[in-house]
DNA sequence: AATGCAAACAACCGCATGCTC
DNA sequence: TGAGCATGCGGTTGTTTGCAT
């Protein structure tokens, strides 16, 4: 990744309303700038960015400082692809929390808000788009519950199962209305707090310093489109729920605009969106096994 | 090998919020 | 209480990279 600061000679040279009557760098950051930030904060530690370009001669604003460390520099940053886990949890999260980048990323230890929010603008708008569906729709949301995230699930548990026997289930039948814990045929690690009442504190796992050279891991991106095969316009089956009737006979795709906007998936008060689980353990357990699959 | 294009990523900008005086 | 400043957040843009032709 250092090549994406190098050769930066290029840095334009602007005045900036932030620190007035300096000539203010902008741009991709060298070695020698991310050097000379690293050890500022090593020294003086996070937080009063604007002093770092009075103390240390960088000509950058507090505000390119802060960005530089919190999603470059700083030690615990995981680096890499977003794995298979960390997808499924985004995905969770983000349909309680909406946009909430920032609370989204306090629950994948190591992954940045702006690192989430590049996955989702990048991966998840893009298959929203080439269903021909609006990401608000609810036929996209019911795309990503009921064929993404069980596509997902069943990945996690194939690659876990895969490494280990620990993970051995009986079952390969997702039930998109039952807990994550009671499906995935993932033993729960009760020693990793699961809380009913949810955490006072987001629950983040120590430091996590993997990279991407640590593939072994389920990296493999998943998608919509690599889940069924038909053309955007035909139906795709949906399983049963548990009384037996059909939750969603299926998904016809090109009647996804007709729905935009209908129910304010992301533009409504996340706070009150409807989760793909209700109960907090379920999401609990993901986080657990987030850290579990990583350790296998 | 050169070129064009799209995807992915890094960084910037404007606004909101919180803190201090 | 309100002004000024610092920081945080989310949206957007610019740059780089990788792939197809």
């Amino acid at each position: 990744m250092d090549a994406e600061v190098r050769g930066c000679g290029s840095a334009k040279q602007v005045s900036n309303s932030d620190q007035k009557g300096m000539d203010i760098r902008r741009g991709p950051w060298t070695d020698e700038e991310d050097s000379m930030l690293k050890n500022y904060v090593t020294i003086n530690g996070e937080g009063r960015w604007n002093s770092v370009a009075r103390c240390t001669g960088l000509k950058r604003t507090g505000k390119s400082c802060r960005l530089r460390w919190l999603n470059y520099l700083r030690p615990d940053v995981k680096r890499g692809n977003i794995t298979l886990q960390e997808q499924l949890l985004i995905l969770e999260l983000h349909s309680r929390w909406g946009n909430r980048w920032s609370k989204i990323a306090q629950y994948l230890p190591g992954r940045t808000d702006n690192e989430i929010k590049n996955y989702w603008r990048t991966r998840v708008q893009k298959q929203a788009k080439q269903l021909k569906c609006d990401v608000n729709s609810k036929q996209f949301r019911d795309a990503m519950r009921y064929v993404w995230m069980p596509r997902l699930i069943e990945r996690i548990r194939a690659m876990a199962t895969s490494k280990s026997q620990y993970l051995d289930g009986p079952t390969n039948t997702y039930r998109p209305d039952l807990p994550l814990n009671n499906q995935t045929g993932l033993i729960p690690n009760q020693s990793h707090a699961p809380m009913s009442s949810g955490p006072a504190e987001p629950y983040l796992r120590p430091a996590i310093s993997s990279t991407s050279s640590d593939s072994s891991e389920a990296q493999v991106s998943s998608d919509l489109t690599d889940c069924y095969d038909l053309p955007c316009g035909n139906y795709i089956e949906i399983s049963q729920n548990e009384s037996g009737g059909l939750i969603q006979q299926g998904l016809d795709i090109q009647t996804c605009n007709d729905d935009q906007h209908s129910n304010g998936w992301f533009g409504g008060g996340v706070d009150t969106l409807d989760s793909l689980w209700d109960d907090e353990e379920s999401m609990w357990f993901l986080l657990q096994q987030l850290g579990d699959v990583n350790e296998v």
